[in-house]
DNA sequence: ATGTGC
């Protein structure tokens, strides 16, 4: 009988990779088959290929098994040494570890353009108030854990006097129709559209998120996420919501994706790490080529996920609509955790925001205060530079660690006496003066953003510390 | 941000 000649060609036919598996396979092969018949010794590699696991400990396919295991070793990507063109904004308040993370980002062999909001402080990857665009490639961190996260905004014709009035009730009302960090909000399976979305039932990774996401529909998280009563004061007369200038009963939340947004971010960051590695000071800026499998299921699950974030606030201010007897004069929504495709000097790019509120020309939005402070619904003028982006909110004058030493609880409570704001729940880290001054991030973001109208905080629920 | 940990 003819000895068996098997060759690397025969492997790699097969789908082996290239590397030393196919010398080890070769080798073991021909110790322990070299009477058989070649096609009967290619099947037997191609089960092993096809389910490495079962092989491990096998006598004589254990260490092929043990090799197609091992994680192939990716070259890591090099970064640039000239960083692509970008523009911070309101420069000398934003600290000097945040610009280093733009610059790093700005470094990436896919990077064309970025930018620094005037409420920028480091992240983890893009700094939160980076905006970074890419040429056909997405950068899970790019966009953020909290995929979606977003503002909705819902101005009622009702007497802002009537909430001082009865104050018990309003509390009771976010009490009954807001739950933070919770599971469960509806007591039944609730129907909502985002169930029919393609991404649950073809995608398996965010097949497996689904049952998640049906108990947190409704829900806010943890952290800076609310769910507030204010007052909402119209200035500018030639409004696109025909609402004559003055005051306005208003319900304000912010909150994103939930678990499902988290896990998709994580499961696909995991991946570009991999696929994708990069040296050190970049390697949490991994990104997934969008003409590859996981760049289209990637762009697809974040979709999903903004959509859900959607449907999470409609479905908080539909309840909360519910309970005051009355439907808004109009609703304002701006997701600030989210990659668009855009164009940028007239080339189609993927233009990350982390942390950035879209501010297109005539594109609406709202920048949040604080607690204290005003919030700002407010109309892109479509700046260039800014790659049509403005400031997500007041930013962090704090760190959450620090807020948590320097502040104490009844410097806290005089200040929202001082203003009679009233908040359920919250930590020190979520305090006023944990953010910077809002009017000087808005003076200093003039050329992004023109005010349509503010918004003041007057009950304010958040997840309890 | 996250039923919160490589």
């Amino acid at each position: 009988m003819a000895k068996l000649k098997l060759r690397g060609k025969d492997l790699i036919a097969i789908g082996y990779p290239q590397g030393k598996v196919i010398s080890i396979a070769i080798d073991i092969m021909l110790r322990h088959y070299k009477r058989d018949r070649k096609d009967k010794v290619v099947q037997r590699l191609k089960t092993v290929l096809k389910t490495p696991e079962k092989y491990i400990g096998d006598g004589i396919m254990g260490k092929i098994a043990e090799e197609l295991m091992q994680p192939v070793k990716v070259e890591a990507q090099k970064l640039n040494t000239q960083r692509a063109p970008f523009t911070i904004f309101g420069e000398n308040e934003i600290q000097e570890e945040a610009k280093h993370q733009l610059y790093t980002a700005l470094k990436l062999p896919v990077a064309k353009a970025g930018a620094l909001m005037p409420d920028g402080h480091s992240g983890y990857g893009l700094p939160i108030g980076g905006v970074l665009a890419t040429e056909n490639a997405v950068i899970p961190y790019g966009v953020g854990v909290d995929i979606g996260c977003r503002m909705c905004l819902s101005i009622y014709d009702i007497n802002v006097s009537y909430l001082e009035g009865h104050k018990d009730k309003y509390i009771q009302m976010l009490r009954d129709h807001s739950k933070f960090g919770g599971y469960e909000v509806h007591k039944n399976i609730p129907m909502h559209e985002i169930f029919e979305h393609k991404g649950f039932s073809e995608i398996p990774t965010v097949k497996k998120l689904k049952d998640k996401a049906f108990k947190q529909l409704g829900s806010s998280g943890g952290g800076n996420h609310f769910v507030e009563f204010g007052s909402v004061e119209i200035t500018d007369p030639d409004n696109e919501f025909d609402i004559p200038p003055g005051k306005y009963l208003g319900i304000l939340s912010h909150s994103g994706s939930r678990g499902l947004g988290a896990n998709i971010a994580k499961h696909y960051t995991k991946l570009a790490m991999k696929q994708n590695p990069l040296p050190q000071e970049a390697k949490h800026l991994a990104w997934l080529d969008l003409n590859t499998h996981d760049g289209q299921e990637y762009w697809i699950a974040m979709n999903l996920a903004g959509d859900y974030a959607s449907a999470c606030h409609d479905d908080i201010h539909r309840r909360l609509s519910k309970a005051l007897g009355s439907r808004p004069l109009t609703v304002i929504e701006n997701h600030h955790n989210f990659a668009w495709k855009e164009e940028v000097e007239g080339k189609e790019m993927i233009v990350h925001r982390k942390g950035a509120t879209p501010a297109g020309k005539n594109v609406l939005g709202i920048i949040p205060g604080s607690m204290t402070a005003p919030g700002f619904i407010v109309r892109g003028k479509g700046n260039e530079a800014s790659l049509n982006s403005a400031s997500h909110g007041a930013g962090r004058r704090l760190s959450r660690r620090k807020a948590k030493t320097m502040l104490t609880g009844s410097e806290v409570k005089k200040m929202l006496r001082d203003h009679g704001v009233t908040v359920l729940g919250g930590g020190l880290d979520e305090a006023p003066m944990a953010y910077k001054d809002i009017h000087k991030v808005m003076a200093n973001q003039t050329e992004l953003v023109e005010v349509i109208g503010m918004f003041t905080p007057k009950i304010v629920r958040m997840d309890k510390n």
